[in-house]
DNA sequence: AACGACACCTGACACCTGTCACCTGAAATC
DNA sequence: GATTTCAGGTGACAGGTGTCAGGTGTCGTT
């Protein structure tokens, strides 16, 4: 019997997927929680061999819950990703944090079990549209840059995010031209978008 | 027997609710397509009661399926609406193409099969968030500034959204600095987030 | 000790943005 | 026919943005 815990914080999907696994024999869902710290907590009992977990959720996302699980070491349990975004930047980081298998929520859902199956048995599992080389590509920013272009995009000026970030404007104007010539912006707002799209922030 | 139809293109979310809907004694779900034309296709066949219909989807999106539904005339099935965001203008247009119910995908899923009762009884349904008086103020932007504080979003300069618009540089500019200070932004970028975030673009 | 890599800062320049007062011409209203 | 209304435009101004050529101090390397 594989024991499975479901963080996601769409409830309507959590309960359905649910319903739909324990109609499986050797699949039963222990738990559902709505964000990563409720799961990390839940995780603690130890009876659970893999968790199926969304990214964006409240609190803590379902990338840093992998990347816990990893880093504490105690916790046997494997850590599926399922979400509806194919960004690049996301799957690196999920393959970084130690996942088992990544998967997209158009996916047909008779996979899930499948997959859950597959990483139970000590398997690995992607998303075939993710294996293109478009998404492998790495991330050229470097954090600050990071950090300033994911304030730009909120709308901030150079000088909001200098005090946000204890730097001169100068110097957040600096790491702004950087990151938009590495992306091949015209401006910060396009410069945003095209991380954003490719899961860099 | 309540006939149903879902469109919804996260096929995961659409399979596990069939599953979930099909052991409700009074429920049949006959079909679901991932896609606004394909639905506006199927339900000329003339035998769903209820559309479950996801906003966001390719091709048609869940308020233009609406809206059809409402000009077709001919076609009896009721409307509801299933959607991940809670944004006030969704709410709105969705009200005005006739949708008989408006639910978010974080409510209990037990809901799902009550909603679609009272819908079938003639009843209505809003899901209770929506129903506070921030998603209900109207949109207070023009057409014009609408679509130009879309294409800012890209990234455009307002020179270049002059060119798509066939707008002057300077006429670009205040419709710009009208819908700015109507959102009470500082600038371009937050107002096009505000707009976004409140369903009016 | 000398070296380069790195993070951060400075100042200057051309250009873009946001704002405002005001103009124009074509409806719509009176 | 005169007046208001409104989408669109112009020009000017202060301030923000993007770029670049430098500058400082702190690391590890060699």
């Amino acid at each position: 019997m594989i024991r499975i815990l479901i963080a996601e914080d769409q409830r309507m999907l959590a309960s359905a997927l649910t319903s739909l696994l324990n109609l499986e024999p050797d699949i039963r869902v222990l738990d559902c929680v709505s964000d990563g710290e409720a799961a990390l907590a839940r995780l603690q009992l130890g009876d659970i061999d893999v968790v199926l977990s969304d990214i964006e959720m409240p609190k803590m996302s379902g990338l840093e819950l992998a990347a816990r699980i990893k880093d504490a070491g105690n916790i046997a349990c494997k850590v599926v990703i399922v979400t509806a975004f194919a960004r690049a930047g996301f799957l690196r980081r999920a393959l970084d944090a130690g996942v088992k298998a990544y998967l997209l929520k158009d996916a047909p859902s008779e996979k899930l079990a499948d997959v859950i199956r597959t990483v139970h048995r000590g398997g690995r599992y992607i998303a075939p549209e993710l294996l293109s080389d478009t998404w492998s590509e790495a991330c050229p920013l470097s954090a600050r840059e990071r950090s300033v272009l994911a304030l730009a995009g909120e709308g901030l000026s150079s000088e909001q995010i200098g005090a946000k970030l204890h730097l001169s404007t100068g110097t957040v104007r600096n790491y702004l031209s950087e990151a938009i010539g590495k992306m091949d912006a015209a401006n910060r707002i396009e410069a945003h978008r095209l991380a954003r799209e490719r899961g860099w922030l």
